[in-house]
DNA sequence: TTTATATGCGATAAAATTAGTCGTATATAA
DNA sequence: TTATATACGACTAATTTTATCGCATATAAA
Protein backbone atom coordinates (compact mmCIF):
# COMPACT_ATOMS: atom_id res chain seq x y z
CA UNK A 1 0.00 0.00 0.00
CA UNK A 2 2.78 2.62 0.78
CA UNK A 3 5.86 0.29 -0.84
CA UNK A 4 8.69 1.27 -3.01
CA UNK A 5 8.90 -0.68 -5.96
CA UNK A 6 11.00 -3.20 -7.09
CA UNK A 7 11.68 -0.77 -9.87
CA UNK A 8 12.85 1.60 -7.52
CA UNK A 9 14.80 -0.60 -5.07
CA UNK A 10 16.63 -2.21 -8.32
CA UNK A 11 17.80 0.93 -9.52
CA UNK A 12 18.36 2.77 -6.37
CA UNK A 13 20.90 -0.19 -6.08
CA UNK A 14 22.19 -0.35 -9.73
CA UNK A 15 22.97 3.17 -9.65
CA UNK A 16 24.75 3.32 -5.60
CA UNK A 17 26.76 0.06 -7.91
CA UNK A 18 27.60 2.21 -10.70
CA UNK A 19 28.75 5.37 -8.56
CA UNK A 20 31.40 3.55 -6.36
CA UNK A 21 32.53 2.08 -9.40
CA UNK A 22 33.27 4.98 -11.53
CA UNK A 23 36.86 5.30 -11.21
CA UNK A 24 36.92 1.66 -12.96
CA UNK A 25 35.84 0.40 -15.98
CA UNK A 26 32.29 1.57 -17.35
CA UNK A 27 29.69 -0.95 -15.46
CA UNK A 28 27.46 -3.65 -18.22
CA UNK A 29 23.99 -3.85 -17.75
CA UNK A 30 24.83 -7.70 -17.35
CA UNK A 31 27.78 -7.49 -14.77
CA UNK A 32 25.47 -5.21 -12.81
CA UNK A 33 22.86 -7.44 -12.90
CA UNK A 34 24.50 -10.52 -12.16
CA UNK A 35 26.68 -8.75 -9.15
CA UNK A 36 23.03 -7.21 -7.44
CA UNK A 37 20.93 -10.43 -8.80
CA UNK A 38 18.81 -8.24 -10.50
CA UNK A 39 16.49 -9.86 -13.69
CA UNK A 40 18.65 -8.92 -16.48
CA UNK A 41 15.81 -7.93 -18.56
CA UNK A 42 14.23 -5.51 -16.00
CA UNK A 43 17.32 -4.11 -15.48
CA UNK A 44 18.23 -3.12 -18.73
CA UNK A 45 14.98 -1.28 -19.24
CA UNK A 46 15.85 0.71 -15.69
CA UNK A 47 19.17 1.78 -17.14
CA UNK A 48 17.49 2.49 -20.42
CA UNK A 49 14.86 4.42 -19.03
CA UNK A 50 17.65 6.77 -16.29
CA UNK A 51 19.95 7.51 -19.81
CA UNK A 52 16.88 9.00 -21.42
CA UNK A 53 16.07 10.96 -18.32
CA UNK A 54 19.95 12.30 -18.29
CA UNK A 55 20.78 10.66 -15.33
CA UNK A 56 22.88 7.75 -16.50
CA UNK A 57 25.44 7.08 -19.35
CA UNK A 58 25.73 4.31 -21.49
CA UNK A 59 28.27 3.49 -24.07
CA UNK A 60 27.14 0.74 -26.40
CA UNK A 61 29.36 -1.97 -28.01
CA UNK A 62 32.29 -4.40 -26.55
CA UNK A 63 33.85 -3.11 -23.10
CA UNK A 64 30.21 -0.46 -22.93
CA UNK A 65 28.41 0.27 -20.14
CA UNK A 66 27.06 2.64 -17.77
CA UNK A 67 28.39 5.41 -16.30
CA UNK A 68 26.56 8.15 -13.96
CA UNK A 69 26.10 11.89 -15.60
CA UNK A 70 24.61 13.52 -12.21
CA UNK A 71 26.33 14.15 -9.04
CA UNK A 72 24.99 11.99 -6.56
CA UNK A 73 24.92 14.15 -3.79
CA UNK A 74 22.14 16.08 -5.80
CA UNK A 75 20.13 12.97 -7.29
CA UNK A 76 17.46 12.63 -4.83
CA UNK A 77 15.19 10.06 -4.38
CA UNK A 78 12.34 11.50 -5.79
CA UNK A 79 14.21 11.96 -8.83
CA UNK A 80 14.53 8.41 -9.24
CA UNK A 81 11.16 7.70 -8.68
CA UNK A 82 10.34 10.60 -11.48
CA UNK A 83 12.48 9.11 -13.62
CA UNK A 84 10.92 5.60 -13.67
CA UNK A 85 7.88 7.54 -14.29
CA UNK A 86 6.32 6.64 -11.08
CA UNK A 87 5.14 8.57 -8.27
CA UNK A 88 4.51 9.41 -4.58
CA UNK A 89 0.47 10.53 -5.14
CA UNK A 90 -0.79 9.39 -1.64
CA UNK A 91 -4.56 10.10 -3.32
CA UNK A 92 -5.59 11.33 -6.57
CA UNK A 93 -5.86 14.81 -5.22
CA UNK A 94 -3.23 15.46 -3.61
CA UNK A 95 -1.45 18.21 -5.43
CA UNK A 96 -2.05 21.45 -5.57
CA UNK A 97 -4.48 22.62 -8.25
CA UNK A 98 -6.33 19.15 -8.58
CA UNK A 99 -9.98 20.05 -9.55
CA UNK A 100 -13.46 17.28 -9.60
CA UNK A 101 -12.09 15.85 -12.88
CA UNK A 102 -9.30 14.24 -10.66
CA UNK A 103 -12.00 13.52 -7.71
CA UNK A 104 -14.89 13.60 -7.96
CA UNK A 105 -15.58 14.18 -4.26
CA UNK A 106 -13.21 17.38 -4.26
CA UNK A 107 -15.15 20.25 -3.67
CA UNK A 108 -16.68 19.13 0.06
CA UNK A 109 -14.04 16.26 0.46
CA UNK A 110 -12.87 17.06 4.41
CA UNK A 111 -9.62 15.06 4.45
CA UNK A 112 -8.07 16.64 1.38
CA UNK A 113 -6.00 19.29 3.64
CA UNK A 114 -4.58 16.82 6.03
CA UNK A 115 -4.12 14.48 2.67
CA UNK A 116 -2.00 17.33 1.32
CA UNK A 117 -0.16 18.35 4.34
CA UNK A 118 0.91 14.77 4.36
CA UNK A 119 1.81 14.40 0.64
CA UNK A 120 3.86 17.64 1.53
CA UNK A 121 5.93 16.00 3.85
CA UNK A 122 6.87 13.01 2.03
CA UNK A 123 7.65 14.76 -0.73
CA UNK A 124 10.24 17.06 1.02
CA UNK A 125 11.52 13.94 2.70
CA UNK A 126 11.72 12.22 -0.57
CA UNK A 127 13.22 15.04 -2.10
CA UNK A 128 15.70 15.79 0.38
CA UNK A 129 17.11 11.95 0.67
CA UNK A 130 19.90 11.72 -1.97
CA UNK A 131 21.48 8.97 -3.84
CA UNK A 132 24.98 9.71 -1.63
CA UNK A 133 22.74 9.59 1.24
CA UNK A 134 21.17 6.34 0.40
CA UNK A 135 24.37 4.31 1.83
CA UNK A 136 24.69 2.69 5.46
CA UNK B 1 4.01 3.39 -5.77
CA UNK B 2 3.24 5.17 -2.72
CA UNK B 3 -0.48 5.65 -2.57
CA UNK B 4 -3.31 5.53 -0.21
CA UNK B 5 -5.74 2.77 -1.12
CA UNK B 6 -9.66 3.34 -1.94
CA UNK B 7 -10.26 0.96 1.29
CA UNK B 8 -8.20 3.61 3.87
CA UNK B 9 -9.65 6.30 2.46
CA UNK B 10 -13.29 5.06 2.40
CA UNK B 11 -12.72 3.74 6.08
CA UNK B 12 -11.38 7.34 6.53
CA UNK B 13 -14.22 8.90 4.90
CA UNK B 14 -16.97 6.90 6.71
CA UNK B 15 -14.97 7.28 10.43
CA UNK B 16 -15.12 10.93 10.36
CA UNK B 17 -18.62 11.13 8.74
CA UNK B 18 -19.78 8.51 11.82
CA UNK B 19 -17.56 10.24 14.34
CA UNK B 20 -19.41 13.54 13.09
CA UNK B 21 -23.31 12.30 13.57
CA UNK B 22 -22.69 10.52 16.98
CA UNK B 23 -24.94 12.65 18.84
CA UNK B 24 -28.10 11.45 16.21
CA UNK B 25 -28.64 8.04 15.63
CA UNK B 26 -26.58 5.63 14.75
CA UNK B 27 -25.44 5.57 10.99
CA UNK B 28 -26.20 2.27 8.53
CA UNK B 29 -23.80 1.04 5.91
CA UNK B 30 -26.39 1.87 3.14
CA UNK B 31 -26.62 5.52 4.41
CA UNK B 32 -23.01 6.16 4.29
CA UNK B 33 -22.13 4.36 1.17
CA UNK B 34 -24.94 6.47 -0.53
CA UNK B 35 -23.86 9.57 1.35
CA UNK B 36 -20.47 9.19 0.78
CA UNK B 37 -20.93 8.19 -2.67
CA UNK B 38 -18.78 4.54 -1.20
CA UNK B 39 -20.04 1.42 -2.61
CA UNK B 40 -22.00 -0.56 -0.78
CA UNK B 41 -20.80 -4.01 0.09
CA UNK B 42 -16.91 -2.86 0.14
CA UNK B 43 -17.74 -0.31 2.54
CA UNK B 44 -19.23 -2.90 4.31
CA UNK B 45 -16.55 -5.24 4.61
CA UNK B 46 -14.64 -2.45 5.59
CA UNK B 47 -16.87 -1.62 8.31
CA UNK B 48 -16.97 -5.16 9.58
CA UNK B 49 -13.41 -5.08 9.79
CA UNK B 50 -13.26 -2.03 11.95
CA UNK B 51 -15.58 -4.07 14.18
CA UNK B 52 -13.42 -6.73 14.52
CA UNK B 53 -10.83 -4.57 15.70
CA UNK B 54 -12.95 -2.92 18.04
CA UNK B 55 -12.84 0.38 16.37
CA UNK B 56 -16.39 0.94 15.51
CA UNK B 57 -19.48 -1.09 17.19
CA UNK B 58 -22.30 -2.23 15.09
CA UNK B 59 -26.31 -3.00 15.48
CA UNK B 60 -27.32 -5.19 13.45
CA UNK B 61 -31.83 -4.91 12.40
CA UNK B 62 -33.62 -2.21 11.93
CA UNK B 63 -32.64 1.10 12.98
CA UNK B 64 -29.50 -0.59 13.59
CA UNK B 65 -25.66 0.73 12.03
CA UNK B 66 -22.30 1.57 13.18
CA UNK B 67 -21.23 3.78 16.42
CA UNK B 68 -17.65 4.52 17.02
CA UNK B 69 -16.18 3.11 20.12
CA UNK B 70 -12.67 5.07 20.18
CA UNK B 71 -11.87 8.07 21.09
CA UNK B 72 -11.04 10.06 17.83
CA UNK B 73 -7.95 11.96 19.43
CA UNK B 74 -6.68 8.56 19.85
CA UNK B 75 -7.54 6.78 16.82
CA UNK B 76 -4.09 7.12 14.19
CA UNK B 77 -4.23 6.31 10.23
CA UNK B 78 -1.50 3.89 11.29
CA UNK B 79 -3.92 2.15 13.47
CA UNK B 80 -7.20 2.37 10.43
CA UNK B 81 -4.23 1.06 8.13
CA UNK B 82 -3.56 -2.00 10.62
CA UNK B 83 -7.21 -2.34 11.77
CA UNK B 84 -7.73 -2.57 7.31
CA UNK B 85 -4.59 -5.89 7.39
CA UNK B 86 -3.21 -3.19 5.22
CA UNK B 87 0.75 -1.76 5.85
CA UNK B 88 2.94 0.79 5.01
CA UNK B 89 6.42 -1.27 4.63
CA UNK B 90 8.69 0.68 2.29
CA UNK B 91 10.25 -2.97 1.22
CA UNK B 92 10.65 -6.15 2.91
CA UNK B 93 13.31 -4.92 5.56
CA UNK B 94 11.93 -2.56 6.79
CA UNK B 95 11.67 -3.29 10.27
CA UNK B 96 13.55 -4.27 12.99
CA UNK B 97 14.80 -7.87 13.15
CA UNK B 98 14.47 -8.79 9.49
CA UNK B 99 16.42 -11.43 8.77
CA UNK B 100 17.47 -13.08 4.96
CA UNK B 101 14.42 -15.07 4.65
CA UNK B 102 12.69 -10.88 4.28
CA UNK B 103 15.05 -10.34 1.48
CA UNK B 104 17.71 -12.09 0.07
CA UNK B 105 20.08 -9.40 0.02
CA UNK B 106 20.05 -7.97 3.47
CA UNK B 107 23.16 -9.37 4.72
CA UNK B 108 25.13 -7.16 2.48
CA UNK B 109 22.79 -4.76 1.24
CA UNK B 110 24.08 -1.03 1.59
CA UNK B 111 20.49 0.77 1.16
CA UNK B 112 18.78 -1.31 4.17
CA UNK B 113 19.92 1.27 6.66
CA UNK B 114 18.42 4.54 4.64
CA UNK B 115 15.47 2.54 3.80
CA UNK B 116 14.95 1.67 7.49
CA UNK B 117 15.59 5.39 8.79
CA UNK B 118 12.89 6.78 6.22
CA UNK B 119 10.54 4.25 7.14
CA UNK B 120 10.67 5.12 10.45
CA UNK B 121 9.68 8.39 9.61
CA UNK B 122 7.04 7.53 7.80
CA UNK B 123 5.73 5.47 10.78
CA UNK B 124 5.81 8.26 12.47
CA UNK B 125 3.98 10.57 10.21
CA UNK B 126 1.44 7.77 10.24
CA UNK B 127 0.94 7.16 13.78
CA UNK B 128 0.83 10.88 14.98
CA UNK B 129 -1.87 12.06 12.54
CA UNK B 130 -5.58 10.98 14.54
CA UNK B 131 -8.32 10.88 12.93
CA UNK B 132 -9.30 14.35 14.68
CA UNK B 133 -7.09 15.74 12.34
CA UNK B 134 -8.13 14.18 9.65
CA UNK B 135 -10.21 17.09 8.84
CA UNK B 136 -10.08 20.71 6.89
C1' DT C 1 -45.08 -13.64 15.10
C1' DT C 2 -44.17 -11.63 10.89
C1' DT C 3 -41.78 -8.32 8.20
C1' DA C 4 -38.60 -4.97 6.80
C1' DT C 5 -34.19 -3.53 7.39
C1' DA C 6 -29.74 -4.12 9.17
C1' DT C 7 -25.03 -6.34 9.58
C1' DG C 8 -21.77 -10.72 8.98
C1' DC C 9 -19.07 -13.16 6.05
C1' DG C 10 -16.94 -16.24 2.71
C1' DA C 11 -16.21 -16.77 -2.06
C1' DT C 12 -15.34 -14.94 -6.28
C1' DA C 13 -14.61 -11.79 -10.08
C1' DA C 14 -12.80 -7.84 -12.35
C1' DA C 15 -9.44 -4.31 -12.86
C1' DA C 16 -5.19 -2.26 -12.23
C1' DT C 17 -0.50 -2.35 -11.20
C1' DT C 18 3.90 -4.40 -10.88
C1' DA C 19 7.31 -7.65 -12.20
C1' DG C 20 9.52 -10.36 -15.46
C1' DT C 21 10.47 -12.26 -20.31
C1' DC C 22 11.37 -12.48 -25.27
C1' DG C 23 12.83 -11.33 -29.85
C1' DT C 24 15.12 -8.48 -32.67
C1' DA C 25 17.61 -4.35 -33.99
C1' DT C 26 21.58 -1.52 -33.54
C1' DA C 27 26.14 0.10 -31.94
C1' DT C 28 31.08 -0.46 -31.44
C1' DA C 29 35.65 -2.00 -29.92
C1' DA C 30 38.81 -5.40 -30.89
C1' DT D 1 34.17 -9.71 -39.18
C1' DT D 2 33.01 -11.00 -34.72
C1' DA D 3 31.95 -10.80 -29.99
C1' DT D 4 29.76 -8.15 -26.78
C1' DA D 5 27.07 -4.43 -25.55
C1' DT D 6 22.74 -1.45 -25.29
C1' DA D 7 17.80 -0.17 -27.34
C1' DC D 8 13.25 -1.11 -27.36
C1' DG D 9 8.62 -2.68 -28.22
C1' DA D 10 5.54 -6.41 -27.37
C1' DC D 11 4.13 -9.69 -24.44
C1' DT D 12 3.22 -12.63 -20.31
C1' DA D 13 2.88 -13.64 -15.51
C1' DA D 14 2.14 -12.52 -10.84
C1' DT D 15 0.37 -9.76 -7.38
C1' DT D 16 -2.45 -6.45 -5.36
C1' DT D 17 -6.42 -3.74 -5.22
C1' DT D 18 -11.14 -2.96 -5.97
C1' DA D 19 -15.65 -4.48 -6.48
C1' DT D 20 -19.56 -7.88 -6.46
C1' DC D 21 -22.54 -11.78 -5.14
C1' DG D 22 -25.20 -14.85 -2.38
C1' DC D 23 -26.71 -16.27 1.72
C1' DA D 24 -26.85 -16.21 6.82
C1' DT D 25 -28.01 -13.87 11.01
C1' DA D 26 -29.74 -10.19 14.04
C1' DT D 27 -33.40 -7.15 15.67
C1' DA D 28 -36.76 -3.41 16.10
C1' DA D 29 -41.23 -2.39 14.92
C1' DA D 30 -45.80 -3.33 13.33
S1 LIG E 1 -10.74 14.86 -2.67
FE1 LIG E 1 -10.96 13.63 -0.85
S2 LIG E 1 -11.82 11.71 -1.59
FE2 LIG E 1 -11.01 12.78 -3.38
S3 LIG E 1 -8.93 11.98 -3.60
FE3 LIG E 1 -8.81 13.83 -2.36
S4 LIG E 1 -8.87 13.12 -0.27
FE4 LIG E 1 -9.60 11.44 -1.55
S1 LIG F 1 17.75 -5.69 2.30
FE1 LIG F 1 18.15 -4.18 0.73
S2 LIG F 1 17.39 -5.13 -1.13
FE2 LIG F 1 16.53 -6.29 0.57
S3 LIG F 1 14.53 -5.36 0.93
FE3 LIG F 1 16.00 -4.34 2.27
S4 LIG F 1 16.67 -2.55 1.15
FE4 LIG F 1 15.70 -3.91 -0.32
Amino acid sequence: MIKISKSVEYSILALKYIADNENFASLSSRKISDDLNIPYDLLSKLLQKLVRKGIVQSQQGKYGGYNLLVDSNKLSLLNIIDALDENIQLANCTFDGANNEDCARINNCYIRSPFLNLQNKINKMFNEITLNELTN
